[in-house]
RNA sequence: GUGGGUGUAGCUCAAUGGUGGAGCGCCGGACUGUGGCUCCGGAGGUUGCGGGUUCGAUCCCCGUCACCCACCCCA
């Protein structure tokens, strides 16, 4: 027998799993797109050196390749892949489409990505991203209304613990030259710094050492770490603010870029103070984040119970230019839907109203020559809005009713014999084993009355 | 990529170096115009795959693959 698992990283969705995710995109866009973010949609295959180089050499690796195909196909060369996010699509987009979009841009997009990961816990191979990025504009107003859309979408859907912490990469690159790394090793000492909250000072010295950070730097960056009380400040923009105006003569103040970037920050803090961000944001000097194409202001978000984020975002002021030419600046946010997902299982957060039956009613009967007749009544129920199933066969009325049973059916439409002589049909509520017979025309109605009961 | 664990019926799991079981589910019947409860019967397995030790391996050993957990990294 041939394997029927999907392949590694990849899954099948269910009726029920579609369910949940199609309420949870549902909740994304509608917030989305009430902070009139438009929709596009880009294809799942890009050529293979418009994504390279963007990523930084971690993500290089993970692009899922496309080798070359027909007589090239020997050569083991790729010439496509599969997008790895949508921002770089995104860049590709504008530069190539620019005359038709508008000078300012604001575009949502759901869609999937592919990593050549290794898949663990809320992380597969193929996963969608909810994405909401801003071109054109390079106010601090985009960054504070990113997290304030993001924060809506998390409020809407229950999530009552989540927060978004906030950096700046030209802060980090200040702090580091202040604690004298030298530059050429800014990218490690992140990627160490960026796990204070998991390794501690002293599993992060190390790693410093290892990437040859020298011994007075090690000790700087660590002591900063002490100032700011091990990490990030408080819940809330007056705590954020705080602990942002304390990154004083260690973080801020070493370079003119990071001077501006603290005050670029904090107006971005400022802005989401009257927001659905205000009492989520939080400023962490340590926030690193791995994409390369981040030039200013990189948010993340997370909830206590899950390792990783729910998502991420920041400012990539020069990610068009690589495809354009010109210049255009740009911010994005992005949710992992099947990260959401796995925290929304785990705390049984979906509604109990979300449907979980395939249709409202299914009609039975006993003969085969009445099917026809199943037909046309199922037709006039769903004229009326009904979603209705038709058992195919005539089986055993119990065998028709056990299956509407299992599977959540809450009427069934009974036509016997006797029914269909008269003109009636019989609907039984498989809730309450009540049921009336009454005139066809009926049926619609008497079916929605049980509806009606069953929810309240 | 590193370390640990687990692979047995559709699902959740037992078992013993000597003919592989249960519960749930499924199918049929009691009950050929009515589901849930009950009772009876039935189907379903090359014990992940390959090799080794042994008279004999689901069990012990080696390899391999898959999955799970932690690390790493990320959404």
């Amino acid at each position: 027998m041939p394997r029927t698992e999907p392949a590694r990283g990849m899954r099948d969705f269910l009726p029920d799993d579609v369910r949940r995710r199609e309420y949870v995109v549902g909740v994304v866009r509608r917030v989305y797109e009430r902070f009139g973010f438009e929709p596009i949609e880009t294809p799942a295959v890009e050529n293979i050196e418009t994504l390279l180089g963007k990523y930084g050499e971690e993500g290089n690796q993970l692009i899922f390749k496309i080798l070359k195909r027909g007589v090239h196909e020997g050569s083991g060369e790729a010439d496509l892949a599969l997008r790895y996010d949508l921002t770089v699509p995104l860049a590709r987009v504008v530069a190539e489409h620019r005359a038709k979009l508008p000078r300012l841009f604001k575009r949502c997009q759901i869609q999937p990505v592919w990593r050549a990961d290794r898949p663990a816990r809320g992380r597969f191979r193929e996963f969608y991203q909810c994405d909401v990025d801003t071109l054109g504009s390079t106010s601090p107003v985009v960054e504070a209304e990113q997290c304030a859309a993001v924060s809506e979408v998390l409020a809407e859907l229950g999530f009552g613990d989540f927060r978004i912490r906030v950096n700046d990469r030209r802060l980090l690159t200040s702090m580091l030259a202040g604690a004298g790394v030298p530059a050429a090793l800014h990218d490690g000492a992140l990627v160490a710094l960026d796990k204070l909250d998991r390794l501690g000072p002293d599993g992060v010295g190390a790693e410093l050492e290892q990437r040859g950070v020298p011994p007075g730097a090690r000790e700087r960056l660590l002591a900063v770490h002490a100032e700011h009380g091990g990490g990030d400040s408080a819940s809330g923009v007056a705590g954020a603010l705080a602990a942002l105006a304390a990154a004083g003569s260690r973080v801020a103040d070493v370079t003119p870029a990071g001077v501006e970037a603290r005050e670029s920050l904090r107006v971005v803090l400022e802005l989401t103070r009257d927001t659905a961000a205000a009492p989520r944001v939080a400023y962490d000097p340590f926030l690193a984040r791995g994409l390369s194409y981040y030039t200013g202001a990189i948010m993340e978000i997370n909830v206590p119970d899950l390792a990783g984020s729910l998502g991420g975002g920041g400012r990539y002021d020069n990610l068009v230019g690589m495809f354009s030419g010109d210049t255009v600046p740009a911010c994005g946010f992005s949710l992992g839907l099947e990260r959401i997902l796995v925290v929304m299982e785990e705390r049984g957060m979906f509604p109990a109203s979300l449907p979980s039956a395939p249709a409202d009613v299914m009609t039975a009967v006993f003969r085969p020559e009445d099917l026809g007749h199943a037909l046309r009544l199922a037709h006039v129920l769903r004229q009326s809005g009904l979603r209705v199933l038709v058992y195919p066969d005539a089986d055993k009325m119990g065998k028709q009713i056990k299956y509407a049973s299992s599977r959540g059916i809450p009427c069934v439409a009974i036509l016997g014999e006797d029914e269909i002589g008269r003109g009636e049909v019989t609907v039984k509520d498989l809730a309450s084993g009540r049921q009336e017979t009454l005139a066809e025309r009926g049926a619609g109605a008497a079916v929605k009355a049980m509806l009606g009961e069953g929810r309240g």
